[in-house]
RNA sequence: CGGGGCGUAGCGCAGCCUGGCAGCGCAUCGGUUUUGGGAACCGAGGGUCGGAGGUUCAAAUCCUCUCGCCCCGACCA
């Protein structure tokens, strides 16, 4: 391809808007543009990386026995209505009605209409097992797109479905899933780590997320350096050590005591004017859960686990109270509730709190704290995990610290059971020629965030570092005097004879100075550049330099093309 | 939805407080000289100052409303 002829329009400057690294280097690549907040074109060198992530996918969903078909983006309500999901699902539904006033949505995920689909077309367990995927754009009406095509409201998709008899077989569907998303991953070139994950509102038993490793990551994830756990911390068990966890019995409990603390309201403020450490406090969250009231105690060093809380109570809708709504409760503003007195409510404490002595709390009175609370005397409750497991928890498998790392969510597979079957009716009739229910899975992968976490992984100062695999083109070649003869027809010819070999070359012969094709090149990121120079070739020299280490050579251009052939592969 | 910020040429910004010819840098187009890491000089084009309404002799500037965008939070496969 030539330069000249492409749409490729490089920025020296970063526009405003970007704040992500690689937000800004993608736009300034030329590789994608803004049309509104969350949505975004596609420029013909990132919709080029694109399709080798896509096609990497394909190639390994295909080998691990899976069918790619594609599923309409517009969907009528009333699917969504049979799973429950109509209402479900929230304001992030992109809905829209008809001509007629008819209800519809755009599909921001498709277990509803595979579902459908399926329902109608399987019969009998022969036609069993199936795993069907497709790539496509999904639409969310996100609450905040951000950080460019990291969180959009329009991206791209890959999306399976497997369908199996029985749980034993849905595992193995499982399992191959798990298998093609590391090849997936370790293919696009990338550093990720596979992790347990809470499979939120999509539903399911068990789930895993695929994080690729960045600073930049939304996501924590907690790893066990043994490599015996890593799990989100959304849902990471947090474990104390034993020492700490279950202490001896106290010895004296002193007696409880109110205290006046004027204004004092949140942690940092009590430990400083009573001189105490935030161990010594648990800190009382007052939240409705489907409109009863609970409340929720952590250690003052503690963080609350909403996602472990809501899974505890099968609660819809789990939510901090409002202020209003504290204020009836405890008698007191926000910063003044306790356990103590709130027995008429439901009271949940970590495990972490379950062996605290003297502890202070809130007095559920302005201005006022409990200083020597002790459970049993003063107060009761259950106990639970529900708190963010944190730097000093324990491996729950073999007892080692856990690490902490930021990670970017780019594959995440649950094993549905029966959630959507059971809601649809998508039954089977087994060997005995009874009726059953199909077993799902569900395994999704963002392309277009793939795509970003690459960057995120890999650039340097000067632009994008790509991974062979998913790099837009292979080779770019750069003739620097594109009105020398010589130069030109050597560029055209290496370039030439490289595509006739697969190897896909960008041939940059815009007649412009060297220092701005230069900068380009470091830009935009393609993994090998071939300079051609009137000056070396008069030495019979041209360079080949490597973009991820800078190093360079200057070769007899008889050789260039064996050179380079050999560069890929060890790239 | 709450808090903060921003909308002026394709991009980055100044001008706004204190109303008075709409500017700067980069990019673009033409020319001359340059040519291995974002050149120099000469010349040119490009703007409903996000939109609507109001105040005023006069509005990018002041007032009201509105739309869009970015950041933080809540939220979220």
């Amino acid at each position: 391809m030539h330069y000249s002829r492409m749409l490729l329009p490089t920025l020296k400057e970063t526009p405003a808007e970007a704040e992500l690294i690689s937000h800004k280097l993608m736009l300034r690549a030329g590789m994608i543009r803004k049309l509104a907040a969350g949505i975004y074109s596609y420029l013909p060198i990132g919709y080029r990386v694109i399709r080798k992530i896509e096609n990497i996918i394909r190639q390994e969903m295909n080998s691990a026995g899976a069918q790619e078909l594609l599923l309409p983006v517009l969907n009528p309500a009333e699917l969504w209505r049979e799973s429950g999901r109509w209402e479900l699902y929230g304001a992030e539904l992109m809905r829209l009605k008809d001509r007629h006033g008819r209800d519809f949505c755009l599909g921001p995920t498709h277990e509803e209409v595979i579902t459908d689909l399926v329902r109608r077309e399987v019969r009998s367990y022969r036609d069993l097992p199936l795993n069907l995927y497709q790539i496509q754009t999904k639409l969310r009406d996100e609450i905040r797109p951000r950080f460019g095509i990291m969180r959009a409201r329009e991206f791209i998709m890959k999306d399976a479905y497997s369908f199996d008899c029985n749980d034993h077989d849905a595992q193995i569907s499982y399992q191959q899933m798990y298998e093609a998303y590391n090849r997936i991953f370790e293919r696009c070139g990338l550093t990720f780590r596979v992790v347990e994950a809470d499979s939120g509102s999509i539903g399911g038993s068990f789930s895993h997320e695929f994080m690729i490793l960045a600073d930049s990551g939304e996501e924590r994830i907690a790893y066990c350096p043994n490599a015996d756990y890593s799990a989100n911390v959304e849902r990471a068990l947090a474990v104390l050590p034993d020492s700490l966890n279950s202490g001896e019995a106290p010895s004296v409990l002193a007696p409880l005591e109110a205290v006046d603390t004027p204004n004092i309201k949140t942690v940092d403020e009590l430990c400083a004017f009573l001189s105490c450490a935030p161990e010594n406090l648990v800190k009382t969250l007052i939240l409705k859960a489907d409109d009863q009231i609970i409340l929720a105690l952590v250690r003052g060093d503690h963080e609350l686990n909403l996602i472990k809380l809501k899974n505890l109570l099968s609660a819809d809708q789990l939510e901090l109270a409002d202020a209003d709504t504290v204020m009836q409760i405890t008698n007191a503003p926000v910063g003044f509730a306790g356990p103590v007195g709130m027995n008429k409510y439901r009271i949940i404490a970590d495990n972490a709190v379950k062996n605290m002595i003297n502890f202070i709390t809130g007095a559920n009175k302005t201005d006022t704290h409990y200083i020597n609370v002790n459970w049993g005397r003063d107060a009761v409750c259950e106990y639970a995990d529900i708190r963010v497991a944190q730097a000093g928890d324990l491996c729950p498998k073999c007892a080692a610290a856990l690490n902490f790392c930021k990670g970017i969510e780019v594959g995440h597979i649950f094993k549905l059971g029966a959630k959507y079957s059971k809601a649809l009716g998508a039954v089977f009739l087994d060997e005995a020629g009874r009726q059953q229910t199909i077993i799902m899975g569900c395994y999704g992968i963002g392309v277009g965030r793939t795509m970003a976490a690459a960057i995120e992984q890999n650039y340097d100062q000067n632009g994008i570092i790509w991974p062979v695999a998913i790099a837009p083109y292979h080779v770019l070649i750069m003739p620097l005097d594109v009105d020398n003869e010589q130069v030109m027809q050597l560029a055209e010819d290496i370039c030439q004879q490289l595509e006739s070999l697969k190897i896909e070359c960008l041939l940059d012969d815009r007649d412009i100075r060297p220092g701005i094709k230069f900068k380009d090149a470091d830009l935009i990121g393609i993994p090998l550049r071939l300079t051609i120079g009137k000056r070396d070739l008069k030495k019979g020299l041209a360079e080949i330099k490597i973009r991820k280490s800078g190093k360079s050579d200057k070769i007899s251009p008889d050789n260039v093309v064996s050179y380079i052939k050999n560069a890929l592969t060890l790239l």
